[in-house]
RNA sequence: GCAUGGGUGCCCGAGCGGCCAAAGGGGGAGGACUUAAGAUCCUCUGGUAUAGGCCUUCGAGGGUUCGAAUCCCUUCCCAUGCACCA
């Protein structure tokens, strides 16, 4: 039998005695839920790790005696199926090669994926396999897709709930958006600009005449003080538009034809006629701050698709300005052409914000550094950048501004912007951070402002007092991160609730918008207590009267359901409800795991909020991400083949702990599948020794006499007890360090040391090996359950290892005084083998002299005393009388103090017995005769005097 | 830029006031076993030292302390997130 196939007996023995199914009974419970999949691709190695923290954990529990619920759900809803099923429908190359050669996709399968539904139907099931592959512990009975009619009955009493709270609303917002397809878009939609952010930016408004204005976009509006003209660029096609309502209302604005495409979907315009540029150009417009004339000048550099196609010119402050301005002053040429002699030769920078390490005009110094040539010279973008960047975060507003001196600009910008929107002379624009953006049909993207959009209002005052309250009473693993929610509570604005495409389920009072996909996932664990039930039932049965009474325990006329059922299900929830755990990926803690917070804070009492979060780091391969895009990851189906479930679980849980960026090597999976392999010959290995069948649930009991037994007997207890710690708080890797590597290379050591007992069937190493063994298999039975059950069921354990108790440790064998009796002999080994090396190997004879009884006095006595001081130690031995030769005193207190900061005291321990004990060993171990002495009766060379406690005196002859 | 986390020996990584020249793995060197290879086990892997010692090291600089990889300040560098979406 293969592993691959031992793992799969045993897995379909856990589902015939239906081990994982949990229903409510009188133990105490521990509901567990990780963050449901999105299948829009196949399970890779980086999934594993995430399903795998909460198979064990549930394991672990389950072992513990609760009362386990883990269970599975598949959320589809959301829109980047539909991208993909449209990719699959157009043969896209890049897409087909994706699914068929990294998501592995059997030919006959592929063309099917036309249907997003198919999509996520196929995937679901996929997950659904490797789950089982791997052995997790999941209550499949509970598993459900979030398009399934029931699971949206259940969204849909929960959207009604919110609004009824009063904490949906209607509003707007700035969206990607693209006027072909009619429809906002996200980034998987995008054939090109992915990530790319929307600015907001200033509208400045420079009067031309009464009613009529060019409108610049920026995002430093506090520059404005600074204007010295503005640019048009002579070739640009500008129009005159009419601002048809608004807060702009019956105003006209002057801007490029380009920028009417993006400007035309925030602002209600009309398009009144051309403009021509050119005599436009030597005119004035009017500085709104300060009503400063302002000439309109002529420059190339202005890009009509950005912003409204204008620009205002801050040459002390904008390279491109300074650079155009000099460029301009140099070009008699055009400055003939538009008859602007005079004006031209009185534009001069003016200072606006003051910066450390620069001086008057920060621009001037940029460019002039920089060298570039002229305003289309592409270094340009890297001196505004630099200059952008500084001026933001250490700029000053400069003393002559009134109103604003002495302020941070980082911290002013949006009291300007304010100030200027509240007094009608600007207003807010939105543009793309960067260009191109376009949608995958082809056309240009613009940004949008969306009026008639659904809001959540995490926004919300009361209610993000009410979710911070949640949070500081959730445990949070790792707890560094607790700050992170703390500040994305408060951060978080309105978030959009509602979108136009995509599977879901409809906004209940407004069916032209769907539920947007994250936020169907906030209260959702709450469905897998009841999903059992609700499975076999009548969506319409399932109104809001029903939800209200399971989840509230409120009363209706309007259920449809037998009361009879109503109340299992109530129950049923009320028995697992808090969830005590969730889990999912670090990057969820802004939003999804912020936002479930805020929905149980929301909708629930107290006593039914979630009680603790545990978030996971990212997956890298080889050193390097793990993205299915790039191809560059190991489907977790592969793996499983390849190594066994095991020892892939084994190595994601070993490997670093869950918050941690883990890092699959495949020369490390192979360590870790060489270790597993050790333990299962480990097994065997005992039963040889013994010579007899080994029976773990009848293991003669003996008395220890040996310190070397003592010891590997305090070692297990001491890596179960550290195994068990490390666990309760999800410490993955720690635990297995103690349950398995530790543990082992104690063993090994156990083993070495014994070496020579082992043939003899010696009952005391029989025993010891035999329980080394009972609770080991147990200590990793939740990492690997497949071996565990296939080792316990081999060598007399009673039932399912999944479900048997997990190893109690025994505190009293547990003494520091045991670990270090061994590291006595060790240390005496080794300081020998040192000096051997050292003096050359011509010894016979190793004399070994123990610390007599003062020593150790003097030793409390300086521990007592706590510092290395001295004279207090030497006072409090005298005055104890524990030696007569007080010079001697002072000398081995001089030792004893340094030595105390390297060796902690711990009381008297027995080290001629041990020695004794370990004495063959010893003398094997250095190749010579060992006599231990206990007085210096025999010491040619007065070696004795240096035995101190803990370490003894060495003599070599 | 803002927020959070982090910089440790050849590499990955633990440690977070004194049992720290620093766990554990990987890699490397040597040894045992074996006809040999592999597997396994043992030892070593900062420098130096003919009696168990000494010296230097935990991004850099300064400080607190009898004592700092660990605490405080300054500084440099790296990772992640910054939203309409899984």
């Amino acid at each position: 039998m293969t592993n691959n196939d031992i793992e799969k007996k045993w897995q379909k023995k856990w589902a015939d005695a239906k081990l994982f199914q949990s229903n409510p009974d009188e133990r105490e419970k521990l509901f567990i839920t990780v963050a449901y999949p999105y299948p829009s691709g196949a399970m890779h190695i980086g999934h594993g790790r995430t399903y795998t923290v909460p198979d064990v954990f549930a394991r672990f529990k389950r072992m513990q005696q609760y009362n386990v619920l883990f269970p599975m759900g598949w959320h589809v809803t959301g829109a980047p199926v539909i991208g993909i099923a449209d990719r699959i429908q157009r043969k896209d190359p890049w897409t087909m090669d994706l699914y068929e050669r990294v998501h592995k996709v059997p030919k006959e399968e592929l063309p099917k994926l036309e249907d997003p539904e198919y999509i996520v139907k196929y995937f679901s099931n996929e997950y659904h396999d490797v789950m089982s592959d791997m052995g997790y512990s999941i209550d499949w009975r509970r598993e459900f897709r979030t398009i399934d009619p029931t699971y949206k009955k259940f969204i849909t009493w929960q959207a009604k709930k919110l609004k009824s709270l009063g904490l949906i609303k209607q509003g707007e917002h700035p969206v990607k958006y693209c006027p072909n397809c009619e429809n906002p878009v996200g980034d998987h939609d995008l054939l090109e600009g992915e990530g790319v952010g929307v600015n907001e930016l200033t509208l400045v408004k420079f009067k031309v005449e009464d009613g009529l204005f060019i409108v610049p976009a920026t995002f430093r509006p506090e520059t404005i003080f600074a204007a010295t003209n503005v640019w048009l660029n002579p070739e640009v096609h500008y129009i005159k538009v009419a601002v048809k309502s608004g807060a702009c209302e019956g105003e006209n604005w002057i801007i490029s034809n380009e920028a009417y495409l993006n400007l035309s979907n925030q602002y209600d315009i009309e398009i009144i006629e051309d403009v021509d540029p050119k005599p436009l150009i030597g005119n004035y417009v009017e500085n709104p701050l300060n009503g400063e004339p302002l000439p309109i000048f002529p420059a190339s550099f202005v890009d009509p698709e950005y912003g409204s196609g204008t620009v205002f010119s801050v040459p002390a402050h904008a390279p491109a300005d300074y650079i155009a301005l000099r460029d301009l002053k140099e070009n008699s040429e055009l400055i003939k052409e538009y008859d602007i002699a005079d004006e031209v030769a009185k534009a001069e920078p003016i200072n606006v914000v003051t910066v450390k390490g620069y001086g008057e005009f920060p621009a001037k110094e940029v460019v002039e550094r920089m060298e570039i040539e002229n305003q289309n010279d592409p270094k340009v973008q890297d001196a505004t950048d630099e200059l952008y960047k500084a001026e933001h975060s250490k700029g000053y507003i400069s003393d002559h501004i009134e109103n604003y001196a002495g302020k941070r600009v980082a911290y002013i910008r949006d009291e300007i912007k304010g100030d200027m929107i509240e007094a009608k002379q600007a207003d807010i624009m939105y543009d793309f951070a960067e260009r191109p953006v376009v949608c995958r049909c082809g056309n240009k993207c613009v940004v949008k402002i969306m009026d008639d959009q659904w809001f959540v209002r995490y926004s919300d005052e009361e209610w993000t007092e009410k979710t911070r309250k949640l949070l500081a009473q959730e445990n949070i693993i790792p707890e560094e991160i607790r700050p992170n929610f703390e500040y994305y509570i408060g951060w978080l604005e309105d978030w959009a609730y509602s979108r136009r495409v995509g599977l879901g389920t409809r906004v209940p009072w407004d069916d032209q918008w769907l539920i947007e996909p994250l936020s169907d996932s906030t209260l959702y664990m709450s469905y897998y207590a009841i999903a059992k039930y609700l499975k076999d039932m009548n969506p319409e049965d399932l109104n809001e009267a029903f939800f209200e009474k399971v989840f509230l325990n409120v009363d209706s006329d309007d259920i449809k359901v037998a009361p009879e059922i109503v109340e299992d299900i109530q129950n049923e929830f009320n028995y697992w409800y808090p969830l005590d755990w969730r889990l999912s990926a670090k990057d969820l803690v802004g939003n999804h795991l912020s936002f479930l917070m805020f929905t149980h804070a929301a909708i629930y009492p107290e006593e039914k909020w979630p009680k603790g979060t545990v978030v996971f780091g990212m997956g890298l391969l080889e050193g390097n991400k793990m993205s299915s895009s790039k191809g560059n990851v190991i489907l977790l189906s592969d793996a499983i083949k390849e190594y066994s479930a095991d020892v892939v679980r084994l190595f994601l849980m070993a490997s670093a702990e869950p918050w941690q960026d883990f890092d699959w090597r495949e020369k490390e999976v192979r360590g870790t599948q060489k270790r597993l392999e050790w333990f299962r010959e480990f097994a065997q290995r005992v039963e040889d020794i013994k010579g007899s069948k080994l029976d773990l649930s009848n293991i003669e009991d003996i008395e220890l006499t040996r310190t070397i037994d003592k010891w590997m007997i305090n070692q297990l207890n001491a890596h179960i007890k550290a195994a068990t710690e490390a666990l309760e708080v999800f410490q993955t890797r720690q635990a297995l360090q103690h349950a398995l590597f530790l543990l082992k290379k104690d063993l090994d050591h156990y083993m070495y040391r014994v070496k020579e007992l082992v043939d003899n069937k010696d009952p005391a190493v029989v025993y010891v090996l035999s329980t080394v063994l009972n609770n080991w298999i147990r200590l990793l039975a939740p990492f690997t359950p497949h071996t565990s059950e296939e080792l316990w069921s081999k060598y007399g354990g009673e039932g399912f290892i999944s479900s048997a108790e997990w190893p109690k440790y025994n505190e009293d064998l547990i003494s520091e005084e045991t670990e270090r009796s061994e590291s006595l002999v060790q240390n005496t080994v080794k300081d020998i083998n040192e000096i051997k090396n050292m003096v050359g190997d011509n010894i016979e004879k190793v004399h070994i002299y123990i610390s007599p009884e003062w020593k150790w006095d003097l030793y409390k006595i300086a521990n007592d005393v706590g510092k290395p001081d001295i004279g207090q130690i030497m006072g409090r031995a005298i005055g104890q009388k524990i030696y007569d030769n007080k010079k001697e005193i002072a000398n081995v207190a001089k030792k004893i103090s340094r030595e105390m900061t390297k060796t902690r005291y711990i009381g008297k321990i027995d080290e001629a017995t041990i020695l004794n004990d370990a004495k063959e060993f010893i003398e094997n171990e250095v190749s010579s005769e060992v006599i231990i002495h206990t007085d210096d009766s025999y010491d040619p060379q007065n070696k004795a005097r240096n035995a101190m406690p803990y370490k003894p005196a060495i003599f070599m002859e």
